[in-house]
DNA sequence: TTATTATATTAAAAATTTCTAATATAAAAA
DNA sequence: TTTTTATATTAGAAATTTTTAATATAATAA
């Protein structure tokens, strides 16, 4: 029945299913970041932002390291972003067929 | 900042994000289902499956057609398996990250 | 030292999701 | 028709996630 397996996929998928979360590894995605250069970029206090790169962490999607006073933040497995283009080309799929249906 | 865009992203892996819909997704890799098979395979009362299979399909993941008194269901975005895989890779990533660092 | 900067942690409130139980609907069978 | 089978809908309770606000910690600067 519902095995181990699907609660630890669904925990990586929980772990993606926040848009604060999915715009902070988009920022990743070219360079590392400290938080004091993610938080400007995001709608969302400090705290809360501190609790989502901690549910990234978490799930092994980022990872950080000290530098000094800092932390930063990188993708660690960046299997992420060839996610992110399978869902928005299923996205994609249903706003061609929104439309298709809407032209009838 | 947080823009729609990545709103529908997260509405896709919130989808799913959850074991009993990912079973669903997994049932359906080699052919359609009606509910009536899809039901015994899981661990989910008959109300709440059925409620799982509405977020699967207003999310594009699936999709139904009515066969007499039953439902048959089937997957409409294939992308969903690539990114089974893709998560999977993630995880078995950490299990050793896991392992290596327990041997030392 | 003391203050400041950068980030994390915590607890509680607010919001959302999930589950349960009851009921509704629609097709098929008796 | 009446009953049964298959599935969906609904409302409320339970559980979980998210946000907020306050506080803690650790490094640096003054």
């Amino acid at each position: 029945m519902s095995n181990m397996g699907n609660q630890l996929i669904s925990n990586v998928f929980k772990a993606l299913a926040h848009p604060t979360r999915i715009q902070i590894v988009k920022l990743l995605r070219n360079s590392e970041l400290c938080v004091c250069d993610i938080l400007p970029n995001l709608d969302s206090e400090q705290s809360n932002t501190s609790q989502h790169l901690t549910i990234l962490k978490n799930q092994g999607i980022v990872e950080s390291r000290k530098d000094g006073s800092k932390v930063i933040y990188s993708i660690k497995n960046e299997e992420v972003y060839e996610m992110f283009d399978l869902v928005e080309a299923i996205i994609l799929r249903q706003i061609e067929e929104t439309k298709t249906s809407l032209s009838k």
